[in-house]
RNA sequence: GGCGCCGUAGCCAAGUGGUAAGGCAGAGGUCUGCAAAACCUCUAUUCGUCGGUUCGAUUCCGACCGGCGCCUCCA
């Protein structure tokens, strides 16, 4: 069984092959970052995360690159909003996702270029596509590309050139193309764009790159720099990014260098509300920072996440988000107990074998398209056996506890811990002894009050064979 | 109008041409002083509706109903 993923480009699940194994190069539209991302954002980032886990869980080694969109018409305009410059106005934002980031728990890419720091490639790619006569100087100064001369466009997105609506969007610009449907390369500048200083130099003219070159002179110039290559194994995004984005990032890259400019294009769905998909526009949005501020541990909403598959739309919701945390801390619970098993236990067969068979459904499972919630279905029947089997005393807690730690490594979904200070840590240890002897004088009444009392604090306690335990909740 | 997606238990959600994973919640039981955790048992004769194909469909086809997305530099 090898992995097989779902392909925007044939609309089927073809198996993957990277073209120079083991190497993977994988490119990810990243945020623009002109205000914090909401976790709608971050839904498709931490399917991309599943994907750049799960390849390198896989035996690959993966290239990954994510792009920060620093200059475009949003930042420029929030930019000029706040009255201030451009790179001032993005560099707390900037700041504020890779913060969110680790908050996620999303494995850092191996590189984050800024648009505004692949300027110069994009001047190179823009005068590449002007010699091959694929763009033009529109009557407004700014560079378009011509679809018309990229016969193959709309191949992505399944759009027929003839039926792409033209009458809703035609602003003044629209007069400067030979088509309506061509899009800008290169954006002549205006006085807004002097004022946050988001305007170069360019032998075509001053002005500032259009969002979808940015997407392909950095993922170009990336993979050239760390690969020697053109063609990106599997570029991936959300499904707004189909059209017209990435279908015009295909159009310049493939215009430019005369090759196929991604083998697999991954797409992930929304993350809705209430049916309606999260948005900025909609104001129906939560950021991540806004969620940590709520004490809610990241691996609960991984684990919701994880429990749709990325294709199909999940609707936000508490009662979602807390059913994820219960999951969550059942299998803290179950680590816990395998921390505790050691080595010990009867024969080394039983539980040997259901980590095997463990290891197998997750891996068909995330082989068949990145089937998450079958391979998180796989996980809790794995749990809840080996449970089964624990509480018989058999052996092979080692396998278990191996075959755990490679799910994690993917899914990575374990509670996060919570530190105790050393005064509390102290109050809670008096606590509990002043329990213990209170239950031994069958005092249960005191016993019970100080329980309560210790979860008043947020402090959960467990008596077991062996004492009480106690964990921060 | 064009392209496309979705509708499975109280909630969330996999899934297959042969009779419904998993999580949460709920009920009963074992264990416990009581809890907690864990375990055992139970909880959709049924997969939006109506037709069709088939020995057999939730799964294939069609129609319809309901919800949603893209076609606007939105993840």
């Amino acid at each position: 069984m090898t992995l097989s993923l779902y392909n925007t480009l044939t609309r089927r699940i073809e198996p993957f092959e990277p073209l120079a194994p083991p190497r993977v190069t994988l490119y990810t539209c990243g945020p623009t970052v002109w205000n914090f991302a909401h976790i709608g954002n971050f839904r498709t980032f931490l399917f991309e995360d599943l994907l750049r886990r799960y390849l390198e869980y896989s035996g690959y080694d993966v290239y990954h690159i994510m792009n920060l969109t620093d200059v475009d018409d949003r930042t420029i305009k929030a930019a000029a909003a706040a009255g201030k410059r451009l790179g001032e106005h993005t560099a707390p934002f900037v700041q504020a996702f890779f913060e969110d980031r680790d908050y996620l728990r999303i494995k850092p890419a191996h590189a984050y270029p800024r648009a505004t720091e692949s300027v110069p490639a994009m001047i190179r790619l823009v005068e590449q596509l002007l010699d091959r006569g694929v763009a033009y100087k529109g009557e407004d100064g700014s560079i378009y590309f011509a679809i018309a001369k990229f016969p193959t466009y709309g191949r992505l997105s399944r759009l027929d050139t003839r039926e792409l609506k033209i009458g809703a969007r035609v602003t003044s610009d629209e007069y400067a193309k030979d088509d309506p449907r061509d899009f800008a390369l290169w954006k002549k500048v205006d006085g807004v764009d002097e004022q946050v200083g988001a305007a170069w130099e360019a032998p075509f003219g001053r002005g500032r790159p259009g969002w979808h070159l940015e997407c392909s002179a950095m993922s170009l110039e990336q993979i050239g720099r760390c690969c020697h290559a053109e063609t990106l194994d599997i570029h991936a995004g959300g499904v707004d990014l189909i059209f017209p984005h990435h279908e015009d990032e295909i159009a310049q890259s493939e215009a430019a260098t005369g090759r196929p400019f991604a083998r697999f294009w991954l797409h992930g769905e929304f993350l809705n509300v209430r049916g309606t998909k999260m948005s900025k526009r909609f104001g129906n949005f939560l950021t991540a920072r806004d969620l940590r501020e709520q004490g809610v541990d990241a691996a609960a909403v991984r684990l919701l996440f994880w429990q749709t598959h990325y294709r199909k739309a999940l609707d936000f919701t508490d009662e979602a988000l807390a059913a994820a945390g219960a999951g969550v801390k059942r299998l803290g619970e179950f680590q816990e107990r395998l921390r505790g098993a050691g080595g010990a236990g009867r024969g080394v067969g039983e539980l040997a074998k259901l980590a095997t068979k463990f290891e197998t459904d997750f891996r068909a499972a995330l082989d068949d398209d990145l089937n998450a919630p079958r391979a998180c279905g796989a996980l809790f029947e794995f749990v809840h056996e080996a449970n089964g089997a624990l509480d018989r005393k058999a052996g092979g807690a080692a396998a278990v506890r191996a075959a755990l730690d490679g799910a994690m490594g993917v899914l990575d979904i374990l509670p996060t811990a919570k530190a105790a200070d050393p005064a509390l840590e102290r109050w809670i240890a008096e606590r509990i002894a002043a329990r213990d002897k209170a239950r031994k004088s069958k005092d249960f009444k005191e016993a019970d009050w100080v329980r309560a009392e210790l979860r008043a604090k947020g402090v959960e306690i467990e008596d077991t064979p062996g004492g009480t335990k106690w964990r921060l909740v």
